[in-house]
DNA sequence: TTGTAAGCGTTATCAT
DNA sequence: ATGATAACGCTTACAA
């Protein structure tokens, strides 16, 4: 006899068989629905014995809404620590309702995230929280009209109207320019990263200042780099930076070190990089709040699941500016 | 009208009657089991027309291995940087074989890892990768018997054989401690975290040095930079650190710092710290590899479900040295 | 309250 | 090769 020999999992068929009872009784019991006690305990002591579980997938099949008690949640790369802790917030919402969740990559290809999309709603996912990589989301419409509900988290979808929770990127932008010229400052340089992004182009819009100290399509923090170096060492350079995005801001501090410059050209970043309190200055960033994203988008779907139908929100989450010391330079 | 009303999913029945075929002539087009050009090419189209896709719950609960082509992961946090890479390295292999995952944080807590497992298996996933949180994983011979397949990442399962994939601990430490020796270093300090966890007791044992200079049950990094501070301070104090986890080399990074020792005390700290390289001099560290302890951990896994049965494996991934100036300061 | 039986969407068996 | 039909484990009328 083979010892890896696979038992099978008990049903309920087993149960009733063992409590004595039809099948339909054990369907109550675990669905605790009223039933007579005696026959209620006989059933509970047989679903310990036989070590019994609800087959999910079974269960969701007859029931009336269909549903699977899961979600399925499409995020740009599920290691970033900016959408991990998306994961994060909409993890804690779900567990407090017993909803688990598939999640996937789309690595900013639309591609990705279509096949993603279908095969959780393939696996009958009650509703799908989605960081947008393609610029058409008309696909969706079908799974919306089969009763999954849709949530959008950190960009907007596009050409399909549904709720999306995004950061303050204009105001949080803002935030920064305001910040420095506060500080006096005249001449603020602007990097920023992949202008086809949404949050890229917001943030450009909060920034508005002059176009000649603007560098975009900025892509990883070495691109980054030499955009700075070359706006820093040019004629008329800025006396302070803003940057649009995490790599950026990290591209623009090894900029500024190597041009021995991190003391004298103030820098305020967008998004909260780890450690900045522990370099020198201290890096003064707008911060984020990914883990309200992503508590946002869930509460908002499952809002929706529960039968709100008012027309579809867009919620927007305040950003934060914490001054660490390299925004606070002031100008020459 | 109402415009939201919830159009039913097209079925194989569907697909079958456009289509002017018979149901299971449907099914076998869907699994690519050969059929009549002709009649196959009807079937695409009626698929095509009615944007068909198969029902993966109601497929798995009739075929005959009852796979739902879905995995577990059990982490520690989904927002872990550390454990997203794993997380990251297992969606990687799962996604080339089509195979979706369910992701959960277990907060450390042996409670909800078992209640994530209960539930992830429930709705019928193929297997379980799970980092440990509990310290008796017999409850998961059930799951196993059942078919489900077992693999423990970062730290080894506790009652019951099953495969796990682990970091060189012992050996990283042990390379730590090298490299500060090699530099002349004699007095070497230790700071670790909960001696509870594996990975803490495994690091400590690759120090093996003077236990007068080891602290350990550091728990986040304000109780790491305190016990820095005291070993610093105190009488024949260390002149290198080695650090055995992430949040403990923040916080003597924050004590050498606010001691003014940066650059008079070596330092060597066990797993990445992002922006490494950002301040000066450069965290010198000991490198895990947590994506390829997640490929490792899924291609264990889908190798079981293949049908391997040989003895429960244990991989060890080896760690990295990256040197970037704390740990190449020389003693007084 | 309890049991019987139909049915969910699919795969698998068995004739044809 | 194709079609009819039972079966998967469960929920849900409907009957008793």
């Amino acid at each position: 006899m083979k010892s890896g020999a696979a038992t099978r999992r008990p049903t309920m068929k087993d149960v009733a068989a063992v409590a004595g009872v039809s099948l339909a009784t054990v369907s109550r019991v675990v669905n605790e629905v009223p039933v007579d006690p005696e026959l209620a305990s006989r059933v509970h002591d047989a679903v310990a014995r036989l070590g019994y579980r609800r087959d999910a997938a079974a269960a969701g099949l007859r029931r009336a809404n269909r549903s699977s008690r899961s979600l399925g949640l499409i995020l740009d790369d599920v290691s970033n620590p900016f959408f991990s802790a998306v994961h994060r917030g909409i993890e804690d919402v779900a567990r407090e309702r017993g909803v688990l969740i598939f999640s996937g990559s789309s690595d900013d290809d639309a591609a990705v995230e279509r096949q993603l999309a279908t095969s959780f709603s393939a696996h009958g996912v009650d509703g799908l929280v989605v960081v947008p990589a393609g610029s058409d989301h008309r696909y969706l419409e079908r799974e919306r009209t089969a009763g999954v509900a849709l949530v959008f988290v950190d960009r907007p979808p596009q050409r399909i109207l549904a709720d999306a929770v995004l950061s303050d990127n204009v105001g949080g932008i803002r935030a920064a320019v305001a910040h420095l010229e506060a500080a006096g400052h005249r001449r603020i340089g602007y990097l920023g990263d992949r202008s086809r992004l949404f949050t890229a182009t917001e943030r450009l819009a909060g920034f508005g200042g002059d176009p000649a100290l603007v560098r975009m399509d900025l892509i990883g923090s070495e691109a980054a780099e030499g955009a700075a170096r070359e706006l820093l060492t040019g004629s008329a350079p800025p006396t302070a930076l803003v940057c649009g995005q995490n790599q950026v801001t990290i591209g623009a501090l090894y900029a500024l070190r190597a041009l021995g410059l991190q003391r004298r050209v103030a820098l305020v970043g967008f998004d909260d990089i780890p450690l900045g309190g522990l370099v020198s200055p201290g890096v003064t960033v707008v911060a984020q709040d990914p883990a309200a994203l992503g508590r946002h988008a869930a509460e908002l779907l499952f809002a929706r699941l529960a039968g709100d139908d008012s027309p579809p929100r867009r919620i927007v989450v305040p950003t934060r500016l914490i001054a660490r010391g390299s925004g606070e330079l002031l100008p020459d």
